[in-house]
Order: C-alpha cells, then sequence, then structure tokens
DNA sequence: CCTAAAAATGGCAGCGCTGCCAAAATTTGG
DNA sequence: CCAAATTTTGGCAGCGCTGCCATTTTTAGG
C-alpha cells in the first residue's frame, strides 16, 4: 500500500510537505506542488484518512441512528441529513436499531468509538446509559423528528402528539362522530404511540371516545392496514371515520374500501399521517398531515456540524386536507 | 478524552493486559479482567476505534454506494445488506450519488480512504478511474443488482436485459400487441435503459414493435408514473398494455385508469417492475417482476465480508402474474 | 550587494492502539 | 521440593499521518 512517505520520496520531498500539497494547507511553490501531484497520481495514492484523523483531531464522519430503513421516513430524513453533510464535508455513517433501544445503545457505543464529528438520532427515547454515553460525548448530538419531550443538545423535528391533536380535531370537526383506529406495534415505534395520545386526548376533550380500534402487532405496511381496517369493520359496522397510525396503513384502508366498494369519504373517511407520495397521487389523494422530514434531516444535519447552544426546533406539519374526509 | 492507558493506569496494569482483556483476546486472569472492566466502567471509557485500526491492520468498516434514498429499491438493498453486515461485526459507511457516476467516483474515492473491509456498490458502469481505485484497492469489491456486464471481482444480481425481455414475452404470450412504454430518466437509471433496451428487442423478435413510448425526463415518482400514462395515452388512443419502468411508475399509471375509469386489464393492461408491496397490496395487485433486493444485499455482504475468488451470484427475478394484465 | 522579512521546507514527536516478544508468575509432574 | 511447561503480564515499536518548530531558500527593500 502505498503511503505519504512513498509520495513524499518519489517527489524527492519532504512527507510534511508532501501531506501539505496534498491538502491544500499551508505553503509550497508551484514547482513542488506539480512533482508532489504527479508522484501521487503515479503511485496511485490513496490517503489514510484513519491515520489522518488520528494525528489531527476530530474526524469527518457523522453517525446516523435510525429505527429502520422500510419506513420510508427514515430514508427521506437520511436523503436531507446527507446533503447537506455531504456539502459540508462529512461522511455520514448509519446504523439502523429496528426499534430497539437496547441495540440503539450498542450502536452508539460502536459509533463513538469511531470519534464522529457529531451524532444524529432518531427520537428522544433511549436508555440510560445511552443518554449518558451521548451527553458525555463531547460531541453535538442532534435527535430527530420529534419534540415531545427532552432533548440532549440538537432536537429537531415537530410535535407528534399534537399531530395527533389535531387530526382529531379535524375530523370532530369535519362532523366525524364515530371514529376508529388501526395502528401498528406501538411499543416499538413510540411516536405513533404520542400520536394516538394526542388524538386520543383531543378527542376525549370534545366529549367523544373512540369508537373501535385495531392494533396489529406488527410494524407498518400497506397490507397490514388493508387486513387491519377489514378487522375493525367487521367487529365496528357503525364506523365513519379511521385515523391510520401512518399512510402506509392509511393507503391500506383506502385499497380496501376500493375492493369492498366503501364509498370513500360518504360511508368512511379515512386520515393518515405522514404525506406520503404514493397517498398524494392516490385516484383520491388521501387527507393526511405531512411532515418535513427531508428538511429536518438538511436542519439536523446543519446544526450537528456548527457549534452552538442547545436548541429545539419545531418545523411543525401541515394538514393536508385531501379527499378521503 | 479517557485512553486505554487511563484504564490500565486505574486498574494497575499495563496497557496491553488492559487491551487483551477489553477485546476479549489473548490470556488474562479473572481478577485482572475484573479490575479493567471496573475501571473501564467507572472512568467512563470509550474505545478509540481509529487508533484501533490504524494500529491493527483492516477496519471493520464496509462502504456501501448507491444512486439514490429515494428509490425503494436501495434502502431494501441496504437493510439485507445491513443486517449481514452488523451481524458479522461491520459497519456500513454510505454514499449516495444521486446516479452521477462523477459524484460516484469521488465518493469511491473518498471510501477508500476510510480502508474499508469492502465496497458494494450499485451496478456495474463506473468512470475508468471509479474502476481503477475498485480494482487496485485489494479489498472485495460486490457489484450489485445487476449482472448485464462485466463485474470487478463479486457480482450479486440479476440481469434486467432479461427481466425485460421476460416481461415482453409475457405480454405477448396474453395476446397483447399494441403496447407502449412510460419510462423515467433513462440516462440515469442505466438499470432502468438495460430492462427498456431487452423489452424492446425480445418485442422486436415476436414481430412487433413499441406502440408508443413516453419518457419523463424525471426521477421516477407514482405522480410521473399518473402524468407519464396521461400523455402516452392522448398520443396513442389504441394501446392495449403498457410496460413501465417501475413498480413507482406503473401504480402512478395504475392511479391514472381508476381516476378515468379505464377497466384494467380489459380495456388496458399495465406491467412494471420490482414487486413493491404497493403493487401487490393494490385492489387489483400488480403484474410485476419481483425482485430479490433483500436477498442481493445479504448475499453480497456476505461475499465481500469472507475471501474467495471472483464470483457471479445471479438470484433471478419472479415473474408475478398480477391482476393487471 | 547586504539585511530583514517572508515563503518554503523537512524533521520529528506524537495521536491511541495493537502485536510482538521477553520476562514474570503460576501450574504441573515427578 | 525442583525443573519444565504453561499462563499471564508489561514494554515498546510501530500503524500513516498531522502539527509544531527550526532551518533553509527566496523575495523585498535599501
Amino acid at each position: 500500500m502505498i503511503t505519504l512517505t512513498d509520495v513524499a520520496r518519489a517527489a524527492g520531498v519532504g512527507e510534511s510537505t508532501a501531506s501539505r500539497v496534498l491538502r491544500g494547507h499551508g505553503s509550497f511553490s508551484a514547482k513542488t506542488r506539480e512533482s508532489v501531484l504527479i508522484a501521487a497520481t503515479t503511485l496511485g495514492y490513496v490517503p489514510n484518512r484513519i491515520a489522518g484523523t488520528l494525528a489531527s483531531t476530530g474526524s469527518r464522519l457523522v453517525g446516523i441512528v435510525i429505527p429502520s430503513l422500510s419506513n420510508i421516513v427514515f430514508p427521506d430524513m437520511l436523503r436531507g441529513a446527507n446533503t447537506v453533510l455531504v456539502g459540508a464535508g462529512f461522511q455520514p455513517v448509519i446504523a439502523v436499531t429496528d426499534y430497539e433501544l437496547g441495540r440503539e445503545e450498542s450502536l452508539i457505543e460502536s459509533l463513538l468509538s469511531w470519534r464522529p464529528a457529531g451524532v444524529m438520532v432518531a427520537g428522544l427515547e433511549h436508555t440510560e446509559r445511552a443518554s449518558a454515553m451521548l451527553r458525555n460525548s463531547g460531541i453535538r448530538v442532534a435527535e430527530l423528528l420529534d419534540t415531545d419531550g427532552q432533548g440532549i443538545d440538537i432536537v429537531v423535528g415537530f410535535s407528534n402528539r399534537e399531530a395527533g391533536r389535531t387530526t382529531a380535531r379535524h375530523l370532530v370537526s369535519r362532523g366525524y362522530r364515530q371514529i376508529g383506529y388501526v395502528g401498528h406495534d406501538l411499543n416499538r415505534d413510540l411516536r405513533a404511540a404520542k400520536r394516538f395520545a394526542g388524538f386520543r386526548s383531543a378527542l376525549g376533550e370534545t366529549g367523544l371516545d373512540l369508537a373501535g380500534e385495531e392494533i396489529i402487532p406488527a410494524s407498518s405496511s400497506i397490507q397490514a392496514g388493508r387486513d387491519g381496517l377489514a378487522r375493525l369493520l367487521e367487529r365496528s359496522t357503525n364506523l365513519d371515520a379511521v385515523y391510520f397510525s401512518n399512510d402506509d396503513m392509511a393507503i391500506g384502508g383506502y385499497f380496501h374500501c376500493l375492493t369492498r366498494g366503501i364509498t370513500i369519504p360518504d360511508r368512511l373517511a379515512i386520515f393518515g399521517y405522514n404525506g406520503l407520495d404514493v397517498a398524494r397521487s392516490a385516484p383520491q389523494p388521501l387527507s393526511t398531515i405531512l411532515t418535513p422530514r427531508v428538511a429536518v434531516g438538511e436542519m439536523g444535519a446543519r446544526l450537528v456540524c456548527s457549534d452552538g447552544p442547545p436548541t429545539v426546533v419545531d418545523l411543525g406539519f401541515e394538514l393536508v386536507e385531501g379527499a378521503t374526509t
């Protein structure tokens, strides 16, 4: 493997000179520059950032911890973060927790051992030890996609609880009274649980109660939404609206209605969460809450790369009145 | 920052002993183990893998280069790779090229500077220099999701060309004769271009010609498929089937038909590619080619972590007869 | 042409850890 | 109880690079 020393020798200069040329740091003559560059190219030199990082201080790595890659929300956020990070000269290192806090803890530990410049993690809930590690790491920590709780350093997101509340108020104001819920595993998806909690509480404040609920014990999917709604409607025949834990589930519900010839929104209203493309482009655009996922990733990345005091940024959400309520 | 030396001193042992205990390598007494572990915990020691990697040889990093995070195909593949990689003690480092070969080149360069244990990259097409860097890197290189071409080391995927051909033969055997195509930017998505090429050539072999095509210059999306089909049908009114560049596009087309009351498959047949959930769970399951994306990621990761001769693994694909042809 | 200031350069000590090796401690077997 | 075998341990030289500093070369100014 070609090292900087090899390049320096081939170019007939000292290694620190070669290093300066290759990094464009400090001063060197045009002639020197030339010969070093030629030597590097000729030898096919690939710098060793491991060594570079150890020698200097601070890597250009940023750790990103997300629960899943299957739920498009996280790739979306990742995309926003990636754009900003790469633009600022950082490399993302991703870790996927599968919605398990224990795994999150060990992944965070492992990420920190790479001495990243910062860490971005989805959500505010972590194990005691994970929180402690993040707090003591001495690097910037951004917690994303949720503002319902106490953050460590940087928090960028929106209130899931409030999203649930907003949905409930919307449905009630539209005249729906027999409202059901179809959701997925809430023990793992803590943010979906917060939405549901907000939804129930706002519903309660209007004097209403949930007219039925169906929670499937798996992760969210279109098929799960289809099956969930089918089961719910078997039990609760008089529903006039259903709130789904997210758009995937809601689209499944929508498909179920199409299949069964259930008229939307007259016979049944449907409301989702996320504002996915598929929801927007459906024959009847889904009524949903549009979340700024990409923007959260961008803003989180921007803040992680900067310094400043701990910050909370609420990017809000937007209720999209589709054709299903 | 706490170093191994600090831990060793606190535990009253030498640093190599502390290192052995912490890594569970070599031999040490139970008593020593105890005191080192206590010291490490007390001090909140976080190992520095940068230093560790430099001192030993070879990192536990694996670079993954993909064109996009928006197209679910890549997160799917990533998921498969991630599972295997993490299971084998590796950390993925991802880089997103935005379908630009030039950017791919510089990302590969940057990844290699982390001295990864291996690299996984989507596709077989790279710039001259990127190929050279990969070839000379001395590490395992897996090229994924495509087998139509010459690989560098490990190739895991399936033939996109053949997928296109299979689709054409299927449509023809089903009796369709006026077949159109709706696609997205083929200059960037090389694999979609290969499918289209295969499709056309197989169609030609049966004596047929494409009855119309509409290529939108943007990346694929449901809305693009909707708009694309709408435009195509304006021009070519007598089509009996349409092949879409992928399922996102096809679902868009499906939605267009639902909206316009175009009966599927009687008035118009629709065929996609990928086998996405949304396609499978739609009221009329989409006829499509199911690709083993997750398995490709898994297998690629497995091979990248092992040693052995250069290999090509064709994982094939499956034609799923839905309700839209 | 000489001196002072500025620019360019090279040497070398680490960064924190691992791997090697020799030394010390312990166990085994007779 | 002792020698031999085995286990445990610590010292130290790097891994390849950067940052500091001293030295050399060049340029500027008189």
